[in-house]
DNA sequence: TGACACATACCAACCAGTCGGTATTATTTG
DNA sequence: CAAATAATACCGACTGGTTGGTATGTGTCA
């Protein structure tokens, strides 16, 4: 928004961005434990270590904070996903089944530790704060893109007739993350996300005809 | 709770049930438009045409209703898919399909119209108010059970030997549902959601062996 | 010396829940 | 059967704690 004039980064400027990555990262936390709505602006500032003065320093209002917390989400899981090791298998599927294997593997500890604060915010917010759930739903859609390149080539390859496109079946993974997230919630724990993982891979070795790990 | 001694059902007593559910089925578009945290009960009362004398005369707490309208969401839609027509079907695995297919009929309108009400409040209150996720999640959960007998009986007739249980497919379609509800949200639209139910609809037919409608 | 990153103190609006009251209907009693 | 009594359904003003946001002060660094 701000246009930046002549402002070499500094010590300064970054001690600002520290504290800014902190109140927004405190989010994560705060979100995925209690939703939006809940979490209250003290709480954010007493989980970053930083006064109310200090948050409405950084943020207009609440509802700025929360769209830059998804934006932010999608930075931190972005570089996340890049830096994963099923990028380096040279078969296509193969980074596909690689990306399912990976993402059932992070479903680990409580629900607020492997859940999706983007999913959560757009949840809350689709019909009161559009500009939050735009700014969640694009961090779920980009990172379903991310996805698209490796289908595509999978797809020419095992099955280039196929009716679906590689889109919607990227957009499939993420609905079944999203929807696997909501069951484990209202279980308690991520045992049963990773069921629903397990029949991601499955329909995917199924689409793609190479055969199921246990079947 | 109460022990209702001598108390023959009369006027007044329905008439009490009439008010009780008309704040409870304002619950579904609140909590469906807002979530549980950001609806009042102001909200709830304007909406039912009563006083907050009134809400709270049949509700100890917002958090007893909240909990009540999880429960009374599980009744209303269990008579929904009791009377839906897939279940004239005489083949299991077409009950199934069925049964898929008229999720995706019924996903028409705003997300306030189509979305779980259960869903909703399961993600909300998962670690802040388990009582409440637990009537969501039992909701939830007890309406899966209500496709395990017609997913059992189609694996023993067409894939007995698979190494899934007809449980975890039957919560599958659950899951699927519930991502497909937050991805319609980021969206904007059921357009998305039907892609999903789609992909479903694909995995059970690949893994019972039927052919595919368009492919 | 002045821009900036924060702190402190404060406020007005909001909100769940309370409480005393009223109107209507059931139950008991004479 | 009517009058008296009790129970219920609901009203709406009020409250006290909460909450997003503000106004203003202060220390630091370029």
């Amino acid at each position: 928004m701000e246009t930046e004039i002549a402002h070499k980064p500094n010590a300064k400027s970054t001690a600002r961005e520290a504290t800014r990555a902190r109140l927004l990262e405190t989010g994560f936390t705060l979100i995925r434990e209690k939703g939006l709505a809940a979490t209250r602006v003290d709480d954010i500032c007493a989980a970053a270590g930083v006064t109310k003065g200090g948050f409405f320093h950084h943020f207009a209002s609440k509802d700025e904070w929360a769209a830059d917390v998804a934006r932010h989400w999608g930075k931190v899981t972005s570089g996340l996903f890049e830096n994963a090791p099923y990028h380096q298998a040279s078969d296509p599927l193969d980074r596909v089944l690689g990306y399912i294997a990976f993402r059932r593997m992070i479903l680990e500890g409580s629900t607020a530790e492997f859940t999706c604060v983007a999913g959560t915010l757009a949840q809350e917010t689709h019909l009161s704060e559009r500009t939050i759930c735009d700014a969640a739903g694009g961090t779920i859609f980009g990172h379903a893109d991310t996805l698209v390149p490796d289908i595509s080539l999978a797809k020419d390859q095992y099955c280039h007739t196929a009716n679906w496109t590689p889109e919607s079946l990227a957009q499939f993974t993420q609905a079944t993350l999203q929807g696997a997230f909501i069951l484990a919630k209202a279980k308690g724990g991520p045992e049963i996300a990773k069921d629903m993982v397990d029949h991601l891979d499955r329909y995917v070795r199924l689409l793609f005809g190479r055969e199921t790990k246990g079947d």
